[in-house]
DNA sequence: AGCTTAGGCTAATGGTAGTAGCTCTAGCTA
DNA sequence: TAGCTAGAGCTACTACCATTAGCCTAAGCT
């Protein structure tokens, strides 16, 4: 985007990068919703004031946090490149993993755990192409037979959105330390793909 | 516990009551974890140091309204009192039907919104209850050959909790306007049953 | 009837987000 | 290279918040 050569427009990015990862480093400790900018400018080494030359407002990092985890998580769902129903299990777990390794920026992603942050259209994009990217899946997995034409329509997305959306959850409100190996809910994410099939098989 | 004939231990137990549903409306306003203490003590006509005389600090406050909420999520998923598959249909429908109508206290159970608030142990109780008795609707319905005795198995009952949380959380999050009747994840839940029994089906 | 104490208050501390406006200097441009 | 601009820091301030200390009044128990 920015002229690489403009040194000043460098050091800026560099900066808001470096107060994205100090608000993770905040929020990891604190809560997400505990994140303080005063925190992140004693931290950075600066008087809180100075951070509003970078973000306008403390949601307005929220909304770049929420962005870089959007942009991540869709990362890691299409990094298997697998097609059909195995894609689509490969897909979630990657998925799960991204989590796990990411709790703070997915309760962010999938909880609403800010009071008054919506994130902004722009910002919100990637959703939108993470949920086409598992439509495109099913839909390529009814093709190949694996699953009945339904699975592809509204309800079947939406049951396939909770059926992760479940183990997901469950992990990180009850055992948020464990890693995606040791959950007692992530365990169950291979076996996902399985019961979508069974709830809708092969005509 | 109290003596009735205190009028003040009554009077007491009323204006703790009165706190804790001025507190449930700004948390639905401003978000769970936006409660301030001076807009309850606004709102009650006070001063925000007198609601010191009723709860020793905000925290007080929220784990107070976790217990309410873990014992109305309880009587909830106990109310239909059918045993077996049906049995657990109807708790998981009835426990959604809470959760959609208090949807403030869900978030407080089930996601953890608030910066260094953990419900104290008392409070936390009733989940123990809670867990157990979907542990109870499932061996029974493994006792009536309706399930594969493996559900009654520790991975069986993380798979029933993560079946149910999933369009639970899905729902809070994306659509939390919607009543259970609308909305597009909680739809889903008269199928979990079924689900759950296509994994576990009976031998 | 008298005393205790529950339950209100004011004042104050130390924290927060965000704004206004000043200053200095890095580094772009002529 | 010299000069100017705007970026990036600062202090000072406002308006909130949670919480504590300590005072006062009157409800109501004994």
């Amino acid at each position: 985007m920015a002229d690489i050569s403009d040194r000043r427009a460098r050091r800026r990015a560099e900066t808001q990068a470096e107060i994205l990862d100090i608000a993770l480093d905040v929020m990891a400790e604190e809560g997400v919703a505990g994140l303080s900018l005063a925190t992140v400018a004693r931290r950075l080494g600066v008087r809180p004031p100075s951070l509003y030359k970078y973000f306008p407002s403390r949601h307005a990092v929220y909304d770049a946090l929420f962005k870089l985890g959007q942009e991540g998580y869709l990362a890691a769902v299409r990094a298997p490149g697998e097609p059909g129903l195995r894609g689509m299990g490969a897909s979630l777990e990657a998925g799960a993993r991204w989590i796990m390794d990411n709790q703070v920026l997915a309760q962010l992603l999938f909880w609403r755990p800010v009071p008054g942050f919506t994130p902004s259209p722009e910002s919100y994009a990637p959703a939108l192409a993470i949920h086409e990217h598992f439509a495109t899946l099913i839909r390529d997995a009814v093709r190949r037979g694996e699953l009945h034409p339904d699975a592809a329509r509204e309800e079947g997305l939406a049951l396939a959105a909770s059926l992760i959306a479940g183990p997901v959850s469950q992990q990180l409100a009850n055992e948020p330390g464990a890693t995606y190996e040791e959950g007692r809910f992530t365990r169950l994410v291979p076996r996902l793909p399985a019961v979508f099939a069974a709830v809708y098989p092969p005509p």
